[in-house]
RNA sequence: CGGGAAAUGGCUCAACUUGGUAGAGCACUUGGUUUGGGACCAAGGGGUUGCAGGUUCAAAUCCUGUCUUCCCGACCA
C-alpha cells in the first residue's frame, strides 16, 4: 500500500487517551469513527487486521469440521416467538434493538440459536447427520447499557458465533471438548493469552459454559488463575452461594496459589442441551423413526475485542509517553514499512515492488514534504512490525531494518528479508 | 437504570470563580527555507461557546430545563 492513498491524519500523541491509547490513536488518526456512543466505522487497517483473525478462526474450526454459513442480522419476530425468546429480549433484558415496519416486526441480531436451530433442523433430519458444527462471522447488535473502552463493548461488533448439533448429551461433550480445543489453538495463533475460565451461565440456559478470558490491564472481570493445569475461575463466583460445588468440581482447595488477572472476555462456550430443539419443537428421527431433540451448543468469539486487546497489550511507550503499537507478525496486514529520504524514491519504489513481488505485503510511505524523521514516527502510529529505512548509507546488501517492538535494528539483504519473513 | 464528570474551531485545552461579545498549541491553506528520529519563517481560513428558555443594558461565564459524551456501579453468550 502507498501511505500517500491512506490519507491519515497528522496526530499530535501529546493529546490520546492514557487509557485505551492504541484505539485512541485509530481514532486519531481517522482509521476508527465514532459515530455515537458505541457506534464505529473502521477504516483500512482494522479491516484488514479483522481479515487474517477471521481467517485464522475460519482455518482453526474448519479443521475441526465446522461449517461456514451465515445468518440473517435482520431477524424476523417469529423466529424469536417460536423459542419464547422475543420478550426475553426485547422486554426483560431489553437487549435486542427492534423495528417495527409495514412488513412486520424485527429484531437486529444479537445473537442466532433461533436461526442456526432452524437452519440447522431443516437439513439434519436424520441421525446419520449428526454431529454438525455451523459457525458464521458476522456483525452484532446489541442494546448496551453502557458502553466501555471503544470496541471493548460497543453496541455493533463482529462476532463468530458456532452451534453444534449432536445426538445426545455425550456427544454434545465431544463436540464441546473438541470446540475448546480449536480455541485453544486459535488464541495460540494470534499469540493471545486466553485462559479458559469457569464461571456463571448467564441467561443462556444449559449446564456447563466457560469463558476464555484475555489477560490485559483493561480488563472488567478479575479472575483467579491456575497456571498448572492452564484454567481459570472468575473472581465472582466466589460470591455464589454454591461456589463450593464450582471448587469441588475444579478441584481448587488452595485459593491462595492462584493468581490474580484483569481480562476481558474474549469467548464464551455453552452446552445448551435440548433446550432450543424442545422449545421450538425442531427434531430429528433416531433409528426407530422417533422424534429426538438435538443436544446443541453455542460458541462465540469476540472479534473487535480481540483486535483492541492485540492493539492495547502491544503499546509502545518512551517513558510515560506513548509512540504508537507494534502489531505481532501473525496479525500485521504490513510486515514492513518503507521509509525513505526523497532523493532514494527510485530504490524505495524498487524495494516495495520486489517486496510486492515475493508475497510480503509492505507499505511505501511516498508522502510528499515529510522528513525521514516523521516518517519513522508514524511507523509507530500505524503499529507495522518492521520498519525499512533507506537514508544517506544505504547499501542493498546491508539494508537498515528496525523491529518496532524491541527498537532493535538489523542490516539486512532483500534475500535475508525473503528468508526472515516467508520462512518462518 | 443509580452515582459522578464534561460539553468552547478538525484534535487537546484556556477564558467562567469576579458577566463586557472568544484565545493558545497541534492540524488545515498559500509562499519560502528545511528534510535521520514529530523543523522553521511569513501570510491566511475556520467557532452565533451542544440545544432551549430565564436573569441582565450586556451571558461562553449566573439560573432552569434538555440532549449528548465519558467514568464508577448495576447489567451482560
Amino acid at each position: 500500500m502507498r501511505l500517500s492513498r491512506l490519507n491519515i491524519k497528522k496526530i499530535n500523541l501529546n493529546d490520546i487517551d492514557k487509557n485505551y491509547s492504541g484505539q485512541d490513536i485509530l481514532m486519531k488518526l481517522g482509521e476508527l469513527y465514532q459515530y455515537e456512543s458505541g457506534i464505529y466505522g473502521y477504516g483500512n487497517l482494522w479491516m484488514k487486521i479483522q481479515r487474517i483473525v477471521e481467517n485464522i478462526i475460519i482455518e482453526e474450526l474448519d479443521k475441526v469440521g465446522c461449517i461456514q454459513v451465515e445468518f440473517p442480522k435482520l431477524q424476523p419476530r417469529k423466529v424469536w416467538d417460536q423459542s419464547g425468546r422475543w420478550s426475553l429480549y426485547t422486554d426483560e433484558n431489553d437487549i435486542m434493538f427492534n423495528l417495527k415496519s409495514n412488513l412486520g416486526e424485527y429484531g437486529l441480531a444479537p445473537t442466532a440459536e433461533e436461526c442456526a436451530t432452524i437452519f440447522g433442523a431443516n437439513r439434519l433430519i436424520s441421525y446419520k447427520n449428526l454431529p454438525a458444527v455451523y459457525y458464521q462471522i458476522s456483525e452484532k447488535f446489541r442494546k448496551e447499557i453502557r458502553t466501555r473502552g471503544y470496541l471493548f463493548r460497543p453496541r455493533t461488533f463482529v462476532m463468530m458465533d458456532a452451534y453444534s448439533f449432536d445426538k445426545n448429551e455425550e456427544d454434545m461433550k465431544k463436540t464441546y471438548d473438541l470446540m475448546h480445543q480449536a480455541y485453544l489453538n486459535i488464541f495460540k495463533r494470534l499469540k493471545i493469552n486466553a485462559i479458559p475460565t469457569i464461571s456463571d451461565n448467564g441467561t443462556m440456559g444449559g449446564s456447563v459454559s466457560e469463558e476464555f478470558q484475555g489477560i490485559t490491564n483493561l480488563g472488567e472481570d478479575v479472575i483467579l488463575y491456575d497456571e498448572e493445569r492452564n484454567i481459570g475461575i472468575n473472581k465472582e463466583v466466589l460470591s455464589f452461594d454454591n461456589k463450593d460445588d464450582y471448587l469441588q468440581q475444579l478441584g481448587i482447595d488452595d485459593l491462595s496459589s492462584l493468581k490474580e488477572y484483569n481480562v476481558v472476555e474474549l469467548g464464551n462456550n455453552f452446552q445448551l442441551g435440548t433446550k432450543y430443539s424442545d422449545s421450538m419443537k425442531l427434531f430429528y428421527k433416531d433409528e426407530n423413526g422417533k422424534n429426538q431433540p438435538y443436544y446443541m451448543g453455542c460458541y462465540g468469539i469476540g472479534l473487535g475485542r480481540i483486535i483492541a486487546l492485540i492493539i492495547e497489550n502491544n503499546l509502545l511507550k518512551d517513558g510515560d509517553s506513548i509512540k504508537g503499537f507494534s502489531l505481532p507478525l501473525v496479525v500485521a496486514p504490513y510486515k514492513i514499512q518503507i521509509v525513505y529520504i526523497d532523493d532514494k524514491y527510485d530504490v524505495a519504489l524498487e524495494l516495495y515492488n520486489k517486496l510486492n513481488e515475493m508475497g510480503i505485503s509492505c507499505i511505501l510511505d511516498d508522502r510528499n514534504g515529510y522528513s525521514l524523521g516523521n516518517k519513522i514516527k508514524d511507523v509507530y502510529t500505524l503499529g507495522t512490525p518492521y520498519a525499512l529505512i533507506i537514508g544517506n548509507k544505504f547499501d542493498s546488501e546491508s539494508m537498515e531494518l528496525e523491529e518496532t517492538k524491541s527498537g532493535n535494528k538489523m542490516y539486512v539483504s532483500l534475500d535475508e528479508i525473503r528468508k526472515m519473513f516467508l520462512e518462518v
